[in-house]
RNA sequence: GCUCCCUUCGUCUAGCGGUAAGGACGCGGCCCUCUCAAGGCUGAAACACGGGUUCGAUUCCCGUAGGGAGCGCCA
């Protein structure tokens, strides 16, 4: 039988990182056994489900790559089918209409606690005959009062739940519209999935969910219950972890491979690999290699996979994600070096493209600022003359290229017998107005001559004022 | 409270009865070097605890402790 799986994320925020990870096993499974991948949208609860939050996951599908054969399908759009089945349940006397208000629920919840019982729906209305008015009732799946269901889980091995501590559980609100237990149940159904990978917070649901398929009279998908990823505290991860929103790590330089690489490794692992392309990533990934406990999310790692990416990447993939960080830095690439010079030169120095960009400013601005503390500790007396005559020897090169750069500063510096450092440094300050960059030939070939002449000038007034 | 799940360096993990417990991020040192990176070498750093089973347990079983999840007319 051909594989065939789904992520199923509810329009109610962005796309979290942690569903991201889910998403990619899913994907990875179907994948890698060649079978198709299905988007469904769970928007049963339309109180909360919006359009942005749509948009958002689709987006962020599609910056990552983790492209769908089927869908994105609308669980709003299946009412009528889960209508007809909730009907039939009833028919069948497999479920009933409850007409409890929240207030009694609460109440018996409350009991239940204070004697210390599980909480959860006791039945009371299993055989009500009469309607209640005042009250519009919902639909509650009659679930087995004895015996246990069991879980074949394809990460956490066996599980069983003993069927006393599972209550009947309301697959229909009183509007009609159907909860999620109901919804995945007979989506997952009728587009045939065959393996359910989903988080472990719902491994309790699994048990109800095989009720429900029981009821229904469904074969049941095979369920890989993935761990959680947790913030570096170890509670649950949220905003105050950092970014939870894959989009964000977007906004802020991250290449999505390196994003998805950093993902598949939490909780997975083949040897001693770290750095996986996403075809690597199918050929190897089995969702049986997935261990069972949580992990807690590492930015430092994310971090450093990214600049292996960047590093790693062709120069001009990394162009476009360049020129959008040098827009929201406020760079106009028109107004100094190709990009891709400037990927070539900066870019084993930076862990994002945001990064990237802001280390380069200074190749498109007319106007630097002097690092104080780098000018004071460079910009001396001693270095003046070498300064000048190393201005003159630039304004007189012939070919404007490192090497014929690295050969003025080399001579300059041995005429005034200096060692390279010492005036390459001070000609670093100079013309980028800090003491980190690249090596100093190649930066001020990517500065420009006529920059490079100018700044040059600064600093020699910047000595002056110094008292030199 | 009840149910279920989890437990190897700070973190991600390898291990699948006999290992000097390996790798990676991060951290320290050294090398390289015009700065910063990158790269190379190197150091510190772990089997939660207690019982079993076994000739032998990090590995299998049972407890304890700790952590997580669930207990909704949210998904």
């Amino acid at each position: 039988m051909s594989i065939k799986t789904r992520f199923a994320p509810s329009p109610t925020g962005y796309l979290h990182i942690g569903g991201v990870r889910t998403a990619l096993f899913s994907w990875l499974h179907a994948r890698h056994h060649g079978g198709a991948f299905v988007l469904r949208i769970e928007d049963t609860d339309r109180e909360r489900s919006t359009q942005e939050s749509i948009d958002a996951i689709l987006e962020g599908m599609g910056w990552l790559g983790l492209d769908w054969d089927e869908g994105p399908q609308y669980q709003t759009e299946h009412f009528d089918r889960y209508a007809e089945l909730a009907d039939k349940l009833i028919e069948e006397g497999k479920a009933y209409r409850c007409y409890c208000t929240k207030e009694e629920l609460d109440e018996m919840r409350e009991q239940q606690v204070a004697r210390g019982e599980n909480p959860g729906y006791d039945g009371r209305c299993r055989d009500r005959l009469d309607a209640r008015d005042s009250v519009d009732p919902v639909v509650r799946l009659r679930t087995p009062d004895t015996g246990s269901v069991e879980i074949d889980d394809l990460v956490r091995g066996h599980v069983s739940f003993d069927n006393d501590m599972l209550d009947d559980l309301v697959i229909v609100r009183p509007d009609g519209t159907p909860t999620f237990h109901f919804g995945v149940v007979v989506d997952d159904a009728d587009s045939g999935i065959t393996h359910v990978i989903r988080g472990d917070d719902h491994l309790n649901n699994t048990a109800r969910h095989m009720h429900l398929q029981d009821a229904l009279g469904l074969d049941r998908p095979v369920y890989a219950h993935l761990p959680m990823i947790l913030g570096e505290d170890g509670s649950r991860l949220s905003k105050r972890h950092g970014a939870v929103n894959v989009l964000e790590y977007r906004e802020q330089g991250y290449l999505p491979e390196a994003v998805l690489n950093y993902l598949v490794r939490l909780g997975w692992s083949h040897g001693d690999q770290e750095v996986f392309s996403v075809d690597e990533m199918i050929e190897l990934f089995d969702v049986k290699d997935v261990n069972a406990s949580a992990s807690k999310f590492n930015p430092e790692k994310l971090t450093w996979l990214n600049q292996q990416y960047i590093m790693a990447a062709e120069p001009p993939d990394l162009i476009p994600g360049l020129l959008e960080q040098m827009a929201k830095v406020g760079i106009d690439p028109s107004r100094g070096p190709a990009p891709q010079q400037v990927i070539e030169t900066y870019r084993e120095r930076a862990e994002t493209l945001r990064e990237l960009a802001m280390s380069a400013e200074y190749l498109y601005a007319d106007n630097i600022p002097l690092d104080e503390k780098a000018a004071k500790k460079n910009l001396r007396p001693v270095v003046k003359e070498a300064l000048t005559s190393l201005r003159d020897a630039f304004a007189e090169l012939d070919a404007w290229n490192a090497e014929a750069i690295h050969q003025a500063i080399q001579d300059v510096a041995d005429k005034h017998e200096l060692k390279f450092g010492k005036l390459g440094q001070p000609v670093r300050v100079a013309v980028t107005g800090t003491g980190v960059s690249p090596p100093i030939d190649a930066t001020v070939e990517l500065v420009g001559r006529e920059r490079t002449l100018v700044r040059l000038e600064k600093a020699l007034d910047y000595i002056g004022e110094q008292g030199g």
